[in-house]
DNA sequence: CCGAGGTGTTCCACTTTATGGAACTTGAAT
DNA sequence: ATTCAAGTTCCATAAAGTGGAACACCTCGG
């Protein structure tokens, strides 16, 4: 194990429902000596990469990562641009939204937008959701081809819920659908008790691909909101992809367009 | 150098103005040989910490890192951010440092840090002052339009000094110049024989705006003391607007430092 | 007041990894 | 085809990281 790998590891121990982290559970997460991982946090620190809480006990991510996150979303236009249009969507809608990226066959949000409603999808996805079992996965993995959906997805997975895709054929058949829509749908999958809407838009000039996503709590989202929903996210996404030059949006701006 | 210090070094080449690097370039920035360089940041994209843009010769951060910035950024609130920065400041200056909010046309100070110096600023945590009239206060308002400023104070008020704005036209004026300059200063006004200068740093997710400030006795304080204050209170604003992904502060480059 | 059980750090011989100059490959412009 | 710069690989040397064990430091509860 480098000491690069275990850095990375460290980092990945992070997540939405583990914010700190102290030497004892870094050690046992990682499956390494306490001396190597009480060195290793330290260092982490020293360099930046974490900071402790208080005098010294629990390390967690430092302000240069976090940092890292907010330069990165105002360098990148196409982050920026799909941020500016998602935001603009939620304050309008009032369900949380976020902007999504591709990690191999995980995803991730880069931001993040709190719904204005009383009961709104909380927590975004700070840990790395399967991209075969939501909306935003499904729809950057729709802007691939079969075949290299299939060697990302070369191991079998354990369906995440029943109206997941429970394997690589059911996968493929959803995505087909997605292509034909132009947006992705998700519904008690990963996110149990949240639906999700998602249309990913991709920058040909930096080979980026984020994804646009409107997350709502099922039980109250009426058929005509979802509708409303799907209308204003492919006009959104269609905004986004108009400015970057995303040539997929451009050939079939017409034939997405809904009827109403 | 160690891999952990030069791995931290490449994160920190990022910036708002520079989303991917090259081997040359970062072997440039981090005055190392180019094979170094080279095997450092194919092992950094091994990790998942980079990745590359098409087949291979830019790297940007992975999802890894940008995922963590996003789900950590309102892990820890704006006013515990500023609050540690001004911490910071006050240990470094001596001075009497605060964080302050703004409730309408007053602020107040939502935490304190008195001075170790024998002579300093003691004022009261929870007193409302008139936000035309501090340091802090005036931070805050140069972030809203005139228009909004004006609604905010509609009525003409009494001069609490000579040297504080004697009416909205006065006020207007300064906040033009602290918007040039990127601090407020307050000289002799509300708090007399009190000088203060203050930074406001705003979060765009939740709309929270609080003020960072350094008060001090202005007998006391010599020229070069009072730039080195402004000089150390604009990068601790800068490093929580990084933090908290606050574009006014963006355009400006930031030095995110490692805990020396 | 003392010891048990937990966490975190330090020590040190040993092993793996990183280093950097030079040679080599690649790619694109001329 | 030639050139130039970027990028990679090679290899002996130097510098790290490694892990077991001993040690330090807590906090409880007897």
């Amino acid at each position: 194990m480098t000491t690069l790998a275990s850095t990375a590891a460290v980092l990945r121990c992070f997540s939405a429902t583990r914010s700190s982290i102290t030497v004892t559970e870094a050690a046992s997460l990682l499956a390494l000596p306490k001396s190597n991982t009480s060195r290793l946090l330290r260092a982490m620190r020293d360099a930046g990469l974490l900071e402790t809480i208080g005098e010294s006990k629990r390390y967690r991510p430092g302000a240069l990562l976090l940092g890292l996150g907010q330069s990165f979303r105002s360098a990148s236009s196409l982050v920026n641009r799909a941020d500016a249009v998602v935001a603009r969507l939620v304050a309008a809608i009032g369900h949380t939204g976020y902007v999504s990226i591709r990690d191999g066959n995980a995803v991730s949000g880069v931001t993040y937008h709190p719904g204005s409603n009383a009961l709104h999808v909380a927590t975004p996805v700070g840990r790395p959701l399967p991209a075969h079992s939501c909306a935003t996965g499904r729809s950057m993995l729709a802007r691939m081809t079969d075949d290299q959906v299939r060697a990302l997805f070369a191991e079998p997975w354990a369906p995440v819920s029943r109206t997941a895709p429970q394997d690589i054929a059911e996968l493929l058949d959803r995505l087909r659908k997605v292509r034909a829509v132009g947006y992705a749908e998700s519904h008690d999958e990963a996110n149990r008790g949240v639906g999700a809407i998602a249309c990913a838009v991709g920058a040909p000039e930096t080979g980026e691909t984020v994804s646009l996503c409107i997350a709502y709590p099922i039980a109250t989202v009426t058929a005509a909101e979802r509708k409303d929903i799907i209308r204003r996210l492919l006009a959104g996404a269609r905004d986004v992809a108009a400015l970057v030059g995303d040539a997929a949006w451009a050939s079939q701006a017409t034939a997405l367009a809904p009827a109403a």
